[in-house]
Parts: C-alpha cells; structure tokens; sequence
DNA sequence: CGGTAGATTTCGTGA
DNA sequence: TCACGAAGTCTACCG
C-alpha cells in the first residue's frame, strides 16, 4: 500500500462531476487497485475514490485514476501542489473478516426455531420461491394455516411493503403474515398492524439460549 | 491525522460481533475521533471503523476504542503484536466537496421545464407536501387534469411503491402518476406500467442542452 | 453479466 | 432527537 500525504486538489468526473478544493489530503493506493482521498475527519468514507479496476497514470505533478464505467469513463485527477509524504508498505496477505448477527444468522436461528416467534409454527421451507423474490420463512400454525415471515435487522416500512407484495403474490388461501426483526421502527410497526400483519422482535442472544429473556420488568 | 502501519488483530463488539484475524494492516486516527482499520485490498470501505464521537485507550500493545451506541456500548479492540511504522501529520483546515450531479440537480431542470417528460406539463409547485412527505413535482396537463411527478437517479420498485402512496393520499379527483428517472429498472417499470404510471428516461445533459438527444438511431 | 437485497450501511435534512 | 430518503452508495448473491 502506497500512502501519500499532500496540498492537493481533486477532480472527479463520472456518475457526477465533483471538485474537492485544494488542501493537505491523504492519497491511499491499495494493491488491488482502489484509490481513496482522506480528509483529517468526516468519518469513515472518503471524500473521492475509485474501486478497482483501475488503470493509474503518475505524470509530473498529478496523477490521474481511470476506470471504465459501462459505456462511459470514470476520472479522477489529482493535482498535487505540495509532497508532504510518500511512502510504501508491503502489507503482505490477508485474511477475511468474520462477522456474526447479520440477518442470515437471525434467518437460521428462526429457521431452526420458528416457535420462537411466539406462535406455535412449524417451517415449510426458508427462502420460499414467488415470482418477485423469496419469502424469508414459510410456515404453517397449529391450524394447518399458512404464515408468510419476513425478518430483517432493522425493519422500516420498506419491510412491510416487501411482506405485502408477497402476501399479494402468494396464491394461498387465508396466507397470514409476520415480521420478525430485532428492531422494528414504529412507523413500521403501526403500517404492519393496519395491514393485519403481525409484528415481532427477536433478540439474537435469546434465540441461541445464550441470555433469558429478560422477564424481570414483569415481576 | 495519525497512521500507524502493524500486524494486529481487530475485535469488533457492537451491533454485531466481528473478528478481523491477525494481519498487516493500516490504522487511520483522524483528528475528528474517526478510525478506520483499511488492509491493503478490498476496495473503499474499512475492514473495521468506528465514527465519531469516539474514546481512544492506548495501552501497551493494544488499543482500544469506545462509543456509546444508544444503551449499549460500541468497542473496537485493536490488538498490537507487531509495529511496522506509526506517523503523525497535521493536515490542517479542510475543504468541503462540491458535488453536481445529483437528484436534486435533476428536479431542478425538470421543474424549470416539464415539458422535458414528453408531456405537455405546467408546473404547479415542486415538493408539493402531502402528510406522508412531498411530491417531488406537481403539473397540470394540457387537458387541466393533475399529474404527480416523482423524481430518482435510479428508480427502482421502491420508487414505484413511494408514488403510489402519493397517489394514494392526494385528494384529487384523476391525479395521474409519472415516474421519472436517469435510469428505471425492468422490474420497476413492469410494476410502474402495471399500475397505470407512466415512466420517463431523462438526460440530465440534454436536459441541459448540453447535448442533443441521440436521434440518429432513428433516422 | 445484470438485477436485487443487505449493510456495524453512512450521511444529510426536516419535523 | 428521531425518522426518512439519498448515496458516485458498495457489496454479496443469485439468476
């Protein structure tokens, strides 16, 4: 990895045009091609980048990142007024990220353990296949009734839309559907209800028996 | 803006649980409380990072990066096996981006004029509120009759669903929905047509007259 | 390869 | 502060 520290001004043209006034920068050159221009703060993204394949192009003064964008190019000139700093790193392999409590992760715990959901259901078959997409779990009640599930991380109205187009879409009889989520907002919440659609939040943690439910708030 | 270059392990507790295995990577400590953990690979986004505001906890051979995350508590636990280089630069006053380019780029030329959406349109007034957010545009037609506009640099089937719900709680008599949008997905157009919207592919540069619409496909 | 859904999305804006 | 919508979203997955 290639870090440069530099007064530099950045010129962006692509899906838009930008133009990132002059100041001291740090320049980040990835190995695998991705170029990114950190600010000294504005969080975690960066004020311009290119994500590989790119070709690099080092002139006197500037250095110009492309990339081909379907049909059109993508640019981005770097004009550099002052070196600061130019350094290289041989960062040599790396290893992956291993992450836990994404939405997969609440999907196999649920799958495994659909009562959870504090009905008693039993799974049909995850990733349930209609023609605008899959239903995250479909199950049947003690009834024999069908129960269309939809979980997400955080559920917002979007989630609602999604378990309605479903339930539309679904070509079974008297199909209900619930909307699992470890957060669910309350606007989403209020829409779910309006719509006969029943709402529940699940905690990762008590899904794998690794913390009770916390049940003092009712004694 | 502090950089340090070493070989460490990355623990990562908050909204989800993430271990980052031992490697070289690049620390970033921008001045704002920000920090980035970046490999040599991977494109723009960090492998780990935590936004401000943030506590940063240097000991010997680790450190450790707290934020309070609602009632929880965020933690970015870097542990140190190997310092390869560790460098401060005082980068100064920055300068924001100026972007051009985006949604809003694109309401004003359309509002300037509607006729652009290949309809004989007179703008009525553009983020027309509605008690569940504004209408991007509202015309009249030529015969008098109302048309909702709704504006994106990409429409997708969400966009389709946000003007419905337009449609669905303005209280005119006949109020027509038109989709409008740099680029429209197959299956939001199948969705938008399906319900009677109209879709609309505009040119941000021809709307501009910057360039010719491409008529020579026709000749 | 295109399209869709997820993301520790992040980030801005308006109520 | 909360909630919603945009983003050069990016990225993985599935057809």
């Amino acid at each position: 990895m290639r870090l440069v520290v530099a007064r530099c001004e950045v010129l962006y043209t692509g899906r838009l045009t930008a133009r990132l006034p002059q100041a001291v920068r740090l320049l980040m050159f990835k190995s695998d091609g991705s170029v990114l221009v950190h600010d000294d703060a504005g969080g975690y993204r960066p004020l311009n980048w290119m994500t590989p394949p790119t070709v690099v192009e080092e002139r006197e003064g500037s250095i110009v990142v492309r990339k081909r964008a379907g049909k059109s190019e993508d640019k981005l000139e770097i004009r550099i007024a002052d070196l600061l700093s130019d350094v290289t790193h041989d960062m040599g392999e790396s290893a992956a990220l291993q992450k836990d409590g994404v939405e997969r992760h609440l999907q196999e715990e649920l799958a495994a353990r659909p009562n959870a959901l504090g009905q008693s259901l039993q799974l049909v078959r995850r990733e349930w296949p209609t023609d605008i997409g899959p239903v995250d779990l479909m199950c049947r009640d003690a009834s024999g009734d069908w129960v269309a599930v939809e979980i997400k991380r955080i559920a917002t109205i979007e989630a609602v839309e999604q378990l309605t187009r479903y339930l539309e879409r679904i070509e079974i009889e008297g199909c209900r559907g619930v909307l699992a989520a470890q957060v669910i907002k309350p606007q989403a919440r209020t829409l779910a209800e309006a719509r006969g659609i029943h709402c529940v939040e699940v905690d990762l943690a008590v899904l794998r028996g690794e913390r009770e439910p916390d049940l003092t708030l009712f004694t």
